[in-house]
DNA sequence: AAATCGGGGCA
DNA sequence: TGCCCAGATTT
């Protein structure tokens, strides 16, 4: 069998003359399992989207919705970013029919701020979809790969978290543990495959789904990024990079290139009442389907005399300030204009009354943009939620 | 395989 | 400042 061979051949590869012994035997593999296991009954973290380790043996399921809803909000995003969002959404919409009863763009709204929102129109229609089938998730990696926003990872961690299935979570924190347990000198992109082999002969049949939280508490904790905390680690006496005397040096990555710097402008109209001047992005490419003020192109020059003829309208623009804003493959400078202004919205554009500013679907380059022109514009009024 | 797609925390 | 985070999708 192909891919067989391929698993064998990668991982031998990987664990070659890295230090002598590279044991990955059956023996070896259940070791670093169990003590991982027995680090995280000690040491797992108090998260509001799982149960108490070992749940799964004493017949206690962890909600497949719950645990969907918080991998999606976990990709790119860091734990204490997703706590008060996923708590928001599970508040709102209990389940995943309540989710697919709501409409997209109260969605949107309640995702604004978390980024990457391709994943919020990616979350309701797979809500969409699994609601229609009955309410119930697939119960394996590859039947929810299938769903919309569910790639490699997120399958996994739904088939191993919510149905006790030894699949390979392979994430971040999971690629750093691995290349510095056996030394991977491949550089990232490359070493995947070699990682992901790894990882499966690691995975335990029994609590798969805690071994794969335990190894990503283990990378988030522990084996970190910066200054790993070694003689802490439940595995360091089968760790191949701390005998190198620099773990930190793993993952090996391979330089990336600078980001390019994009200008633009924005336009804040503001009505006698207070209220701004909105619209809606396109659904597809960046900040897809958000709320933004009137902009230009943020490839456009902005050189003083031809600002203010770059509105989509013409008015007394005024010079409100500069913000910056850097997104994941460029940086932003926009330069910002204010203006009073009378009258129906311009076509495409509506008026969004100051108390319901908070609760748009406004990305943070957007409140940023807002806050310039009018400080304090974009906060919740007190009392509201 | 490479590019696109946010935002925030941290050393 | 640069790096990285419970990655997926498109080209």
């Amino acid at each position: 069998m192909a891919p067989l061979d391929q698993t064998r051949k990668a991982s031998q590869q990987a664990v070659s003359d890295d230090i002598g012994s590279g044991d990955t035997s059956k023996a070896g593999s259940r070791d670093i399992a169990s003590r991982l296991l027995a680090w995280y009954d000690a040491h797992h973290r108090d998260l509001p989207w799982r149960v108490t380790p070992g749940a799964f043996a004493r017949g206690v399921r962890a909600d497949p919705y719950r645990v969907w809803m918080s991998e999606v909000m976990l990709q790119q995003t860091t734990v204490e970013a997703v706590k008060a969002y996923f708590r928001n959404f599970v508040e709102k919409w209990p389940t995943v029919e309540a989710l697919a009863a709501a409409p997209t763009e109260d969605v949107m709204k309640a995702w604004a701020g978390l980024g990457y929102y391709s994943r919020a129109r990616n979350l309701k229609a797979c809500a969409d979809l699994v609601a229609l089938r009955g309410g119930r998730f697939p119960d394996t990696e590859a039947g929810l790969r299938e769903l919309p926003g569910i790639g490699a990872y997120t399958a996994a961690a739904i088939a191993a978290i919510a149905f006790d299935q030894p699949a390979a979570v392979v994430d971040g924190n999971v690629e750093r543990v691995m290349t510095r347990l056996y030394s991977i000198e491949t550089p990232l992109s490359e070493a995947k495959p070699q990682i992901r082999a790894l990882v499966e002969k690691l995975v335990p049949q029994a609590r798969p789904g805690d071994f794969a939280q335990a190894m990503m508490d283990l990378g988030a904790t522990i084996c970190t990024p910066k200054r790993p905390r070694c003689m802490l680690c439940p595995v360091r006496e089968d760790c191949s990079a701390i005998l190198t005397g620099d773990p930190e040096r793993f993952p090996v990555r391979l330089p990336k290139d600078d980001k390019p710097l994009r200008k633009g402008a924005a336009f804040v109209a503001e009505r006698e009442d207070g209220a701004i001047l909105l619209r809606k992005r396109p659904e597809k490419g960046l900040l897809g389907g958000m709320t933004e003020v009137p902009t230009t192109g943020w490839t456009a020059r902005v050189d003083g005399a031809t600002t203010a003829e770059a509105a989509p309208f013409p008015a007394d623009w005024r010079r409100a300030g500069q913000i910056g804003h850097v997104f994941t493959h460029f940086a932003l400078e926009v330069e910002v204009f204010h203006a009073q202004i009378k009258g129906d919205a311009p076509d495409g554009h509506f008026w969004s009354l100051a108390h319901e500013i908070s609760g748009e679907a406004l990305p943070t380059v957007m409140k940023k943009v807002i806050e310039a022109a009018i400080p304090g514009a974009t906060k919740k009024p007190k009392g509201m939620q």
